[in-house]
RNA sequence: CGGGGCGUGGCGCAGUCCGGUAGCGCGCGCGGUUUGGGUCCGCGAGGUCCUCGGUUCAAAUCCGGGCGCCCCGACCA
């Protein structure tokens, strides 16, 4: 048996990162620098997690709409934090129709300024509020180290715009979107996540509080999976987003912006994958089950396939997402290793003898080997598939937070901070310190602050760096 | 931007030191064989050897210029 897997997460994960997103046939290297080519397997996974948030804002009230990909360099300019966050990695255009532009156009790195202008015009009176809108779009931000998915040049997400009449109310708005991204990441993605709110230094730029869910993949590094932010009225000023009062007064509106991106592919990628490859949760896996007929030349082919036939209609018309491999130059045991690869949480083998018998094995992705193998009956085969994909979907979730509880640890100085980090771990403490404390933690151990979670214990103790009493804990590790 | 490396069929590489027929594995096509955990055999298609110039009877190989990419250090969904 040639033994051409991936090379083992255990022993290079960024390695086996890169290959088996290319393996998987989730992306293919593109001819830009920093780009890639997301490839319809893993455009699927994309198009369930699009599915998965756009109904969830919908059903908040929120409404689609898209805004040009160019942006008026001057624009970008209004809002002074924000060019100083966002300058050093904007791409310009200055020529276009074979002549000098007047006014380059910045290609949005995010769309706060465009869609700040245009709310400035929506936007009259307190009757126009709130103004609940998305767009799905990609973005460009010229990072210098660049990784497929987790960060490219050019990306794909949804960015949540949002005008209110109070700050509270854009309070309320930033944390209920944080709430959903939080849900849709572990009921869809299987992905357990700590909300919190970001430290004055990882904060949006021009924001006036930043929002996140942390997750941690399988090397136990940090990965942000979503931000929402609560950008007061520092756009509002810059853009001239005003209304008038019940009281007939002109008054600023509070503005939030939000944002989750293909990152999260790689989210799912890095949380649930193994050795052999993906495991992809349910809900986002294109598809859920693939039947892999064994057929003999020699013997009753044809009787195998129309039992294929009929369990695939049967599960298709339950709604679940079937695929049917009928590929003839590749033995049975390479389609299971290659759709294993591939992360398909179930594997339907129907052969001779399960045609005899009226059955039929299924093998789950998540328990590998002979453990997740079992004999079925044809019978009632789409429940049967249902609830093992339900079962399948509930333990990655709590296998993956069983994984991240265990690696998050309490210290109570700097000193075990150090410690826990070097290990690899999380390191939660208190925390009263500046921005040259976080950024000295950083540069002696690559740590940083994740978070202030929402969750917070009854005793906080003092401050790991300056001694002093502190009145929250901070989430530290490394992160993508 | 600083340090290291690499450009040779679709992918991964050898060949370069020592100039002389462009090769291997994977993949791809065809035929057969096999199929319940990565079958095997045969035949075949596919390359301006990154680029421009120089040396030479002769350059993937030697010399010079350019371009591109990858890896490691400061920013980021």
């Amino acid at each position: 048996m040639a033994e051409q897997a991936v090379t083992a997460q255990s022993e290079d994960f960024s390695r086996w990162y890169n290959e088996i997103v290319y393996r998987a046939d989730l992306a293919a290297p593109s001819p830009v620098r920093g780009c890639v080519i997301i490839k319809p397997y893993g455009y699927e996974i994309w198009e369930g997690i699009k599915a998965g948030l756009d109904r969830r804002f919908k059903a908040t009230g929120h409404q689609n709409a898209y805004f040009p990909l160019f942006i008026p360099e001057s624009y970008i300019r209004r809002e002074a934090e924000h060019v100083e966050g966002f300058s050093p990695e904007l791409a310009v255009v200055t020529h276009a129709g074979g002549k000098e532009l007047e006014e380059p156009l910045v290609v949005r790195p995010t769309s706060e300024t465009v869609i700040g202008e245009a709310f400035s015009d929506w936007i009259q009176s307190y009757r126009d509020l709130p103004l609940l809108i998305n767009q799905w779009a990609n973005v460009v931000r010229w990072e210098l180290r660049t990784r497929p998915f987790l960060r490219t040049a050019e990306f794909l997400w949804q960015e949540g715009h949002t005008a209110h009449a109070t700050h509270d109310e854009a309070e309320a708005e930033t944390r209920q979107m944080l709430d959903i991204y939080a849900e849709f990441a572990e009921e869809d993605a299987a992905i357990p996540v700590i909300k919190g709110e970001k430290s004055r230094m990882e904060r949006f730029a021009g924001a006036l509080r930043t929002y996140t869910i942390e997750a941690m993949m399988r090397d136990k590094r940090a990965l942000q999976s979503g931000t929402s932010h609560n950008l007061g009225q520092n756009f509002a000023k810059a853009f001239d987003i005003d209304y008038l009062s019940e009281n007939n007064a002109q008054e600023y509106c509070w503005t939030t912006s939000w944002g989750l991106s293909t990152r999260m592919v790689g989210a799912v990628v890095m949380t649930h994958g193994d050795d052999k490859g993906l495991r992809l949760p349910p809900k986002l896996a294109p598809y859920q089950v693939v039947i892999v007929p064994i057929i003999r030349r020699d013997a009753q082919a044809s009787a195998v396939m129309e039992t294929v036939e009929r369990l695939r209609a049967e599960l298709a018309a339950a709604g679940i997402r079937v695929h049917v491999d009928r590929r003839e130059g590749q033995s049975p045991g390479f389609k299971f290793n290659d759709w294993e690869m591939r992360g398909v949480p179930v594997r339907l083998e129907i052969g001779p003898k399960d045609v005899e018998n009226d059955n039929a094995v299924l093998a789950r992705r998540d328990i590998p080997g002979r453990a997740g193998k079992q004999f079925v009956p044809q019978a009632r085969i789409s429940d049967t598939v249902r609830e093992l994909l339900a079962d399948i979907q509930r333990s990655l979730l709590d296998e993956a937070r069983a994984f991240r509880d265990e690696h998050i640890v309490d210290v109570a100085g700097y000193a075990q901070l150090q410690e826990v980090i070097e290990a690899g771990d999380w390191a939660r403490a208190a925390w009263a310190g500046g921005d040259a404390h976080e950024q000295n933690i950083k540069d002696e151990t690559g740590a940083t602050i994740r978070c202030f979670p929402f969750e917070q214990p009854d005793q906080v103790g003092n401050c790991i760096v300056t001694g002093n009493s502190a009145d929250k804990v901070a989430l530290f590790a490394k992160a993508y």
